[in-house]
DNA sequence: CGCATACTTGAAATAGTTCAAAAGACGTGG
DNA sequence: CCACGTCTTTTGAACTATTTCAAGTATGCG
């Protein structure tokens, strides 16, 4: 991805919202205008703790975010992914207290949005209420999907997802196509998306490779055969909610 | 629990809410008062499907509801348990395409709620607005660590850990208190909620029960010991939020 | 009393882990 | 630009937590 602006991630981010909710114009001007955004170029690896109450929420401008919990064994297990053009804790403001840590995977960039400021457009603008809810429980969908692949697939289903699932988002938020998008995240990072150990993980992958399915690359993914690979993980995109809704 | 009426119902989901999001006088009232509710005394066994779109959300009066996804080799994987007092699909108010399907695990009263009616309350009041996408932020908490114990702790913490929760939840609730609540569960769907085989699931439970930690019975649970309970299921509260900030 | 559903137990099989070590990639500084 | 150290990926072999299969015992209900 060629580096983009701060105006430009912001778009990024309205492109999400837009994707799901109906928003006016007067909305979605309010989104691009929004006032005292700080940037932060090359975040540090931990950048928001477990304990800590944070006042603003982080959209990923470029680079990768895991939201993690860390086991007493030392075990970590990831939560969520985010790629650029997520806000990947908008849901801190209503909950402002960190049970779930984040973590810059690459080098990366974010925006740190203040809470007041979305908490006013919210209040000002009741789609964009209902949008900021909707973009969470999206999130919250997704993560549904990964206790079903962590619990009840193997091992070769489950990685096969997660590559399926991201080449999805990555085209919905307007990076990559479905059959190739940058990814660099390392295998051990990978395993702890899949809950499976590093050294497994590197055998499912070696099995993905030689059955030209998909290759994981240091830094991208290429998929060979979206269709095998959407067999082998049962994947059906319904979860990611990828078509907007304007009944309602 | 004794039969409740649907005021009482209505007054244990303002409860909830309230546990966790500042509330005034006139958004009680307007909760409490919520119009064109419609109460299913035993509701079906399956009563929300996959692919089904929904007007509705469901309040919980008595008994369990599963949250669930089906394999294609006939497995299912859990991803929610609602109890007394939870409204399982408020989300459904931004996202009406129902990805999960719903199913009462015992006989079970429920209360339907038009989408219209919490959209209404939603924009009429802002603080409302809030709670609500704080308690689906909850529930998005909640399976979060649900991931994380399926994914990284071994059955027996999975398992513990889950009885730690609904002890937590039930109080929280005002449903029973922390060291007995009804819990009318059979293993096999319990089985479903940790990821286990019933067999192993049945094992574990010996195990607890062996070592005087806890029992199942067929309707309830009783925690003989807490402190261990927690112990072996690496159990903090801190991520079901069960104390309100007002700071906000 | 009999049938269905839920629970329990045993023994064999296996998917995934653990431990250990080698091979490759990559940047840094001499 | 080569040598070195570090980090990541790859492979092998032994091990184990959980599954699978199969059968038996309770429990409850009409």
């Amino acid at each position: 991805m060629a580096r983009c602006t701060t105006n430009e991630a912001i778009a990024l981010f309205l492109n999400r919202l837009a994707l799901r909710s109906p928003l006016g114009e007067e909305e979605r001007a309010a989104v691009l205008n929004l006032p005292k955004v700080s940037e932060i170029d090359d975040v540090e690896r931990d950048f928001v703790h477990v304990g800590d109450r944070v006042n603003h929420a982080c959209l990923v401008v470029d680079g990768l975010v895991a939201r993690f919990a860390q086991i007493q064994d030392g075990a970590r297990s990831f939560v969520a992914l985010h790629i650029p053009g997520d806000m990947g804790d908008l849901f801190s403001v209503v909950e402002p207290n960190v049970t779930w840590a984040l973590h810059a995977l690459c080098p990366t960039r974010i925006l740190r949005i203040p809470h007041h400021t979305l908490r006013e457009l919210a209040e000002r603008y009741p789609a964009l209420a209902m949008a900021f809810w909707r973009d969470t429980v999206t999130d919250a969908n997704i993560l549904a999907q990964w206790t079903v692949n962590i619990g009840r697939k193997d091992a070769l289903a489950s990685v096969a997802h997660l590559l399926a699932e991201m080449a999805m988002r990555h085209q919905a938020n307007g990076l990559g196509n479905e059959n190739q998008y940058v990814f660099p995240i390392t295998q051990a990072d990978l395993a702890d998306a899949v809950a499976l150990t590093p050294v497994h993980l590197n055998r499912v992958l070696k099995r993905l490779r030689e059955e030209n399915i998909a290759i994981k690359e240091a830094n991208s993914v290429r998929i060979l055969d979206f269709q095998r690979l959407a067999y082998v993980a049962e994947f059906d995109p319904a979860y990611l909610q990828l078509t907007r809704d304007d009944r309602t």
